[in-house]
Parts: structure tokens; sequence; C-alpha cells
DNA sequence: AAAGCTGACAACCGCAAGATC
DNA sequence: GGATCTTGCGGTTGTCAGCTT
């Protein structure tokens, strides 16, 4: 096994030089990721396959985001964690560019200790959920971020997501429905379990951002784009599940009574 | 200035599930 | 069908920089 192997071998442990990030980062780009436990054979990098996945994952990976997580996603870990508890791979898939290490290190540094009495973590939760309702306060007080060309898209779209709610408040009361008739998922959990605060705010950086993901059990796919152009900060273009993107672009509403509106 | 404390981050470990032989 | 291997996940620990006393 793996562990017997790695004290035959003597893998070497501790932090990654330059060197070795190098072979490993050659190593993926010549073979792709995965067959981890011949990165060594093939490298020569004294590094056991768990490692070299480690290192890859949480460091090496293209695309990912480096520094201090925002108010944005510090929001949504906390609403997540809330549904999903310690399931960080899970928790991690809703932030793109971040990994499961990542969001496990900041939930255990601000809310996972133990000495930490119950009150002190609820007030650092609502602290972080109040700093995301304030920018979206100040946000609304700044219309002209906001370029006419999305206002005009956002009018366009009113309509249209006025009409779905009214044909599916129903459904809206139970969940979230995917607008295309097959693909009418409904998500339980979101309504209940997400208040409606932290995608109020998604102005930010993000030129796009998946909320749910249709492959997973729980939900769905609905990658968000366009948020820093919007044209009200509670509402966004979106598109649905992977290359289908621009095909099916409508709009969502970040909603303070219902959660999300198509 | 030095010691102690704390937060942030990187990395390791054990375990479990899935894949392969 | 069972043994072995590989991969992924969550828990935990180690390290270091910055802050406080």
């Amino acid at each position: 096994m793996m562990s017997s192997l790695a004290t035959e071998k003597g893998w070497r442990k501790g932090p990654w030089t330059g060197e070795e990030d190098k072979l490993l980062s050659e190593y993926v780009s010549l073979h792709g990721e995965g067959r981890w436990s011949s990165v060594a054979e093939l490298t020569g990098l004294n590094r056991s396959g768990k490692s070299c996945r480690l290192r890859w994952v949480n460091y090496l990976r293209p695309g990912l985001k480096k520094g201090q997580l925002t108010p944005l996603e510090e929001g949504i870990i906390i609403e997540l964690h809330a549904i999903w508890g310690n399931k960080w791979s899970t928790i991690a898939k809703y932030l793109p560019g971040r990994t499961d290490n990542e969001i496990k290190n900041y939930w255990r540094t601000h809310f996972g200790k133990r000495e930490k009495s119950k009150h002190k973590i609820e007030r650092q939760k609502t602290k972080v959920l109040k700093q995301l309702k304030q920018k979206r306060q100040q946000e609304l007080q700044q219309p002209q971020e906001y370029d006419i060309k999305s206002i005009m898209s956002h009018e366009q779209t009113k309509t249209e997501t006025k009409s779905f709610e009214t044909q599916n408040n129903e459904q809206l009361q139970m969940g979230f429905m995917y607008p295309t008739l097959e693909q009418q998922y409904t998500v339980p959990s979101m309504h209940e379990g997400f208040s409606s605060t932290w995608p109020n705010t998604l102005a930010g950086d993000d030129s796009w951002f998946s909320l749910w993901d249709f492959d997973e059990p729980q939900g769905f796919s609905a990658y968000v784009n366009h948020f820093s152009k919007c044209a009200m900060p509670n509402q966004a273009t979106f598109g649905v599940g992977g290359d289908s993107m621009q095909n099916h672009d409508k709009t969502i509403c970040f909603d303070d009574t219902y959660g999300y509106l198509f």
C-alpha cells in the first residue's frame, strides 16, 4: 500500500521547492492530471503521489485564486456550510478558483475553533453577512456604475422574468425552478437554506460565477456572468450548464423574499 | 527589543470509495 | 469475488509572519 511504500521509499516531505514545482508542472502538462503514483518514477521527484496531487490541486493548478477571500466568497461559504456542513469539496465547487483546503482553513480560522463560543461565532457570521448587505446598499446608491446597455438589457428581460415569476409562483415558493421544461430541477434546500444576502452583492471583479451544479444531486448550475456590468446589483444575466451557457441567457434576480427568481 | 500570541496557509495523515487486476 | 492500487476527502498539525504586550 501507499503508506508502507512511502516508508520504504523515504519520500521527501515538507515545503515544496521551486524546482519540484517545475517538475510537477511539467509532468502534468505532458501527461495530464491523474496517475499521480507514476510522477516520482517519471520525473525523478522524490514525492509520494498523494503529495504531488495535493500540491497540484491546492497550489499549482491553473486558475486558482490567490489571496484573501472576498466578502462575497465568505458569505457563500457561510451559507453553504449551513446546508452541507463540512463538505469542503462540495462547497469548493461553488467557489471557482478556491480549493477545499483553502475553504477548510478559512472556516477553521474564523469559526471552527472550539474555544470560540457559539455566540462569538454567530456574531462573526452576522458581521460578514452584514458587510455584504452594506455593500449592496452602497451599490444601489451608485447606479452610475452600471452601463446603459446593461440597463436596457435588464429592462428587456424584466418582463420575461416577471411573467415567469407569475406563472411559476407556486414552484418558486417551493424551491428554484429551471427555466426550461426539461431542466426543471427543484432545489429544495436552496430556498430554505440560502438567505438571499450574498448574491445581492455580486458586482465585484468576477466575470462569472457558478451557483449550482446540475451534476450534483443537490442542485444545478447557473453560470452567472456579467456581474460587473449587470443593470442592477441584484440582477444578472446567466446561462445554464456548461457549453450551453451562451444559448440560454436569462436574467436571474436575487430577491429578498423568495431568493432567486428566474 | 524580545517573548508570546494569533491568524493564515501549506502540507501530512488516516480512511473510504472506486478502479483495476 | 477478493486483493491491491489509486484517488479524493476531511481532520489535523506544522510553520511562519504579523501583531500585541
